[in-house]
DNA sequence: ACACTCCTTGACATCGTTGTCAAACGAGTC
DNA sequence: GACTCGTTTGACAACGATGTCAAGGAGTGT
């Protein structure tokens, strides 16, 4: 094979500048890699051949010889990519993992289990560095496999259960709690629950902050619907209280697609001025409906890097025991949470 | 080694297999790939010393020693990950991969044009099978070298410049004309024009496609922004525009974003209902603002299952003259883009 | 000249898996 | 029994790159 060949080879190989540089494959590796140890004329030889071949190393070689087998590739067990929460999450991992020359894998797991562990699995097959999970199933105890196996995991959002791993959470008591209780503070006492499924913790959670404000006032609730999973089935879901017999006068909404729902029943009814609504998560456009929502917003962009500098520095080597990290939410006042109910607004 | 210590082990291969099976690695590698010729008894202990290790495969090992070296994996090279366009796109990808068992990496551009480079050299050094590529520099041609090494690529959005590649685009031209036509037939004449940076090759056809419904009509353009990038930017030239001393009664945005910074500017002065207009491209809760948004909608997640499907189909081994697919936009009637203009509604 | 030390270099095996090809075995036929 | 054919099996090299370790050369000191 002469030169003019090598040149037209469509993926020329770390042998193949060795022999333009007439000298051996370690030689070209430690120039590659930095390794100190070659001649400057030597490392000029390579260095030259690799412009001329444009040399790329193959990493999925590298990784299966290389000491620790890093493939330079983390993984993201999403809910759905295409959703903003998720989105911003995956933004945040690769800004830090681009910094580092690593790219990033994601898969939507859609609230089903076994696609949970179907895409673990297809990632671990892969060789990705690391995980991070935004688990759907309710046990992740199978994980132990890829903890073992020395490939760092973060949970995002929900924590793990039945394994000891890191997590980055935001507290959805608190803020739920929040939001309640700014509904209170405005004078509402009927004040409706619409939440997700219920096999997700997030939800319970924030049930749980929705009736903790409520006892703290001494109210019960009366409205409380859960396993609501869309914008369609939050609009039906709430209609049908808003047409019942003894309407809620506010909603405390725990998931913004069932937000976004509940708003579409308002304005359906043209109530969107008389009921007040606060959400939990805050979406885009918020400020810019009439009225404009109020929401206990949290930052995914912010997790989502919390969670990859967590999975970046056990890839760095450092051990610690695992810790979960929460991230506050934020009451944003913008106007359909201020809506006053019947007890007249009282300080908070 | 024995059989309680393999059990243990983090990461059993291949090799572990075999010898808990009492057979050739090549038997167990038969047994994997579903190759025919393996005695039934031996393949049962095989199958059984697979179950027993839980031994995965180690794509990247394979793909290596196996023809085509396949990684079963996938790339897309997007504008930024966390917006709805570019995630609609990557979700797309994934339901087509996920049926295929690919996976799929993105990474986020940001109009660089040195940072697609950065990220296509990456993918390519990871071995990805495949790319899309929503492209932000203005010439293709130095991914001559993975169409010649056998990388299937598709353009998605923007076409391809100096490479002969398949393309997914929408008809940027008529969906813009098609929006100034709906303004101009609600009987207005002085429309603004606000659009993104003229180095994108979308917003450069949005452009013409207004010019030439106006024209049709023996309007001149009078109001034209260009280079706008950001809501932020859209609402402050907008307001400048509203403010000036002849305001447009209406106005085309070419893109989603700028939509959003246009309608800010609308409310911030209580114009909303005074001014029409029609944005380039639809974006989520359009139909709950006041007034709702007339839109020229695109379809990202049935452009990004088109761009899949011909990427597979290439990787099958199918292979035709580089194409172009047109997917159609689609004209959404709200509100916002029937305000009346001073020359009163005339049909279209 | 000889011994020792340090630096550079390259031979060769390795990583986990698959492709190639030959050997072994069993069944059927003459 | 000898021969042929088909099936099963496994030895071994290969993929592209890196880790290990020994050899060779240059420089220094006695």
């Amino acid at each position: 094979m002469d030169s003019a060949a090598q040149v037209a080879r469509a993926r020329p190989t770390l042998r193949d500048v060795a022999q333009l540089a007439g000298v051996s494959p370690k030689t070209v590796s430690r120039v590659v890699n930095g390794e100190p140890g070659v001649s400057p004329s030597k490392a000029g030889a390579v260095e030259r051949a690799i412009r001329q071949l444009e040399y790329r190393p193959n990493i999925t070689a590298s990784s299966l010889r290389r000491a620790g087998g890093r493939t330079a590739a983390i993984a993201a067990v999403l809910e759905d990519v295409s959703n903003p929460f998720s989105s911003a999450l995956y933004r945040a991992l690769e800004d830090v993992a681009h910094a580092r020359d690593v790219m990033v894998f994601a898969g939507s797991v859609e609230e089903d289990p076994d696609r949970e562990r179907a895409l673990v699995r297809a990632f671990a097959m892969r060789q990705a560095d690391a995980m991070l999970i935004v688990p759907a199933s309710d046990n992740q105890a199978y994980l132990t496999r890829e903890v073992v196996g020395g490939t760092p995991l973060v949970f995002v959002d929900r924590p793990p259960v039945g394994l000891h791993a890191d997590a980055v959470l935001v507290d959805n008591e608190t803020g739920a709690a929040d939001a309640v209780r700014h509904l209170v503070a405005h004078g509402h006492r009927d004040i409706a629950y619409l939440g997700d499924l219920r096999t997700i913790a997030t939800a319970r959670r924030r049930f749980q902050g929705y009736k903790e404000a409520l006892s703290d006032h001494g109210i019960r609730p009366v409205h409380v619907v859960h396993d609501l999973h869309t914008s369609e089935a939050a609009a039906t879901a709430f209609g049908a209280l808003l047409d019942g017999p003894s309407a809620p006068t506010a909603c405390f909404s725990a998931q913004n697609l069932i937000t976004i729902g509940a708003i579409r029943a308002l304005r359906s009814r043209g109530l969107q001025h008389r009921v007040a609504i606060a959400g939990f998560d805050d979406f885009p456009l918020a400020d810019l409906l009439e009225p404009a929502v109020t929401v206990v917003s949290q930052d995914p962009y912010r997790m989502g890097r919390v969670a990859a500098d967590l999975l970046f520095r056990r890839l760095d080597g450092e051990d610690w025991e695992p810790t979960t990290h929460l991230v506050d939410t934020r009451l944003i006042v913008r106007g359909s949470g201020e809506i006053a109910g019947p007890g007249g607004v009282r300080s908070a």
